[in-house]
DNA sequence: GAACGAGTTGGAACCGGTTCCAGACTTTGC
DNA sequence: GCAAAGTCTGGAACCGGTTCCAACTCGTTC
């Protein structure tokens, strides 16, 4: 291996010039520079992380929690903070939760030691906990909001209000939505914008209740939609939407002339399955990359965290169509669990 | 931020002692190592990464290096890096190279520096190239095989052997094959695999050409399959099975009456498809694993670099049937481009 | 009671860089 | 022509650990 140590040496300069030289510092003459440079090119000089890590205090590397890699959603949000940290010049240590809350708090503690910033993408774990991580002031958060944190989130209220819209310009009245786990944020954000859309008087959403964000979730809520007589199902994400589809088919309804499908996401797939799944787009891979630009801006110190709202989009494919013509008028089920 | 000299003093002791203490070697008293423990956790100390890295010339870090981190086959071989890394104390840097062979030739030299051991699951580096980086002795294969390198692979040509014997026993004369990209290791494998079982005097294997290992190239091949009267089309992959789905479907023909389809990788997606798809499995996440063990495998110098192959298993889904009992018995192809 | 050895202990060197500081040299300004 | 200012340069301290080595303690054995 060759060192800096060896690089000063055969340049016949002193540590002190050659570690300038290479790290594009002042106080260099023109000659030295471009003597070092090349001497350094010349034996394959390539500076040693660690060292250099042990005085400058950085690591050039920022961490990435996700609870599941093989979840598309967070694929994409890796993608994206992969990206924009090599475009400057960083590296990402990488480390999946498996959805468990205790191991990500683990994992956030480890990792944290090892990056100057840490992405924390739909963290799992409770709202006190990210707290006191978010104290060190270098974390950021996608796809969650906390007071203490600057974060990445979705306009999620857009969606759902641009969803609700498509659907109701439909002509569909028996709205469902096919929620997602009640500890999950997002799905808090989904449904506190669905009280809020459903207030016009044009007839409140149905809400079939929380399933696991899966395609057995979405089997499991096509059940309920069709015993409730929905005619359009607004799915927590694209996953369950999924299964809903499955489910239809199995079930002999068919999608969307009896009864429509909406995702959430717009993951990679939605576009591939048929019928074409409509679903309200979201920048993942951009949602990655500006984190990541918000973990260089600890520059401001008490300042208030930034939170950003990415815009999105709801994408109309083949799954959403005008609601059946003899479709009931008076709804079937329990107006309890009507979303307010 | 506390360091090793402040649990020293604070324990009374001297640093190589603490520090002897702390990473659990010997010429420590009973009582000295339990007193700088409990001194050193209440004083919430954490070792320095990179001052351990600069001594020990250990980074307990392993890099991975993959064509695309939103593709699920590689998403799912990263989870089961990233797994078997933590259960050994490591931690995983991750480098998504977007499928261009010159940026991953300069990410693998890059990170190559900050890890102990690297894994390249399926590169896209010429040969030469590849050889050049094993021989740094610290680089595993996940899904391609070199010469200087150790290397998980998969047994493709099992694979493709049951594939073929599925849709030979379901009565298929006109099987054809939609290959991936040429300059594919994966896809040569596929293609001798091919040669070699179609020599059973049971009627040779069309080849439809190579296409993009996506849904489009799928799309592409499905017609191709059509105009040749293929009855059952194999696929380079899922995500091409998936596209082949599709177009067969919008050309009104139904699957698997008219045409049965088979993929390859078992990508999650593949089970949640209508028709659920009969592909062959790959142990992607095991492979994943194994890579990881196969880098603290360096003991033995000059030892020939294991290549070892992991079994795979056709999943028969809904995606296949018996051949159309009217299906042509003549060949509409040219035969020139049979595959031999 | 002295020699011996096993078990502990702490001082100091070291890993490979960055950066402060003092000194040498060059240029500029009056 | 000389002082002041500026530019380069290299020695050395330092980052936070690990580990070699010498010294020291104590119990054991002859």
């Amino acid at each position: 291996m060759v060192t800096l140590r060896d690089v000063a040496r055969a340049a016949g300069v002193s540590l002190a010039t050659a570690s300038r030289a290479l790290s594009d510092a002042p106080h260099v003459s023109a000659g030295n520079r471009e003597h070092v440079l090349r001497t350094a090119d010349e034996l394959g000089y390539r500076p040693h992380h660690a060292a250099r890590s042990l005085t400058t205090g950085s690591t050039a590397t920022v961490g990435l929690v996700v609870p599941d890699l093989a979840n598309p959603f967070f694929a994409a949000v890796a993608k994206g903070v992969q990206a924009r940290a090599r475009e400057t010049g960083r590296e990402v240590l990488v480390a999946d939760t498996d959805e468990d809350a205790t191991l990500e708090q683990d994992v956030v503690g480890r990792l944290g030691a090892r990056v100057d910033g840490l992405v924390l993408c739909s963290p799992r774990m409770p709202s006190d906990a990210l707290a006191t991580h978010a104290a060190s002031g270098r974390v950021a958060l996608v796809n969650r909001e906390a007071p203490g944190a600057p974060s990445i989130s979705f306009d999620i209220a857009d969606g759902v209000r641009q969803a609700v819209a498509h659907l109701r310009a439909l002509g569909h009245r028996d709205v469902a939505y096919a929620g997602g786990p009640r500890s999950s944020w997002s799905d808090a954000e989904r449904r506190t914008a669905l009280a809020g859309v459903t207030g016009g008087g044009t007839g409140d959403v149905l809400d079939l209740g929380s399933f696991r964000p899966t395609h057995g979730g979405g089997v499991q809520a096509a059940d309920l939609a069709l015993a409730a007589g929905a005619t359009a199902v607004l799915c927590f994400n694209d996953l369950v939407a999924l299964g809903v589809l499955a489910r239809l088919h199995a079930r002999g309804a068919r999608t969307p002339q009896d009864v429509s499908v909406v995702g959430f996401d717009d993951v990679a797939t939605a576009a591939l399955v048929t019928p074409a799944l409509t679903t309200v787009a979201v920048p993942l891979a951009r949602a990655g990359r500006e984190a990541v630009d918000l973990l260089g801006a600890g520059a401001i110190p008490d300042a208030p965290p930034a939170h950003r709202r990415l815009p999105v989009e709801l994408v109309v494919r083949a799954s959403t169509a005008p609601a059946p013509a003899g479709s009931s008028p008076t709804r079937t089920a329990d107006p309890e669990v009507v979303i307010r």
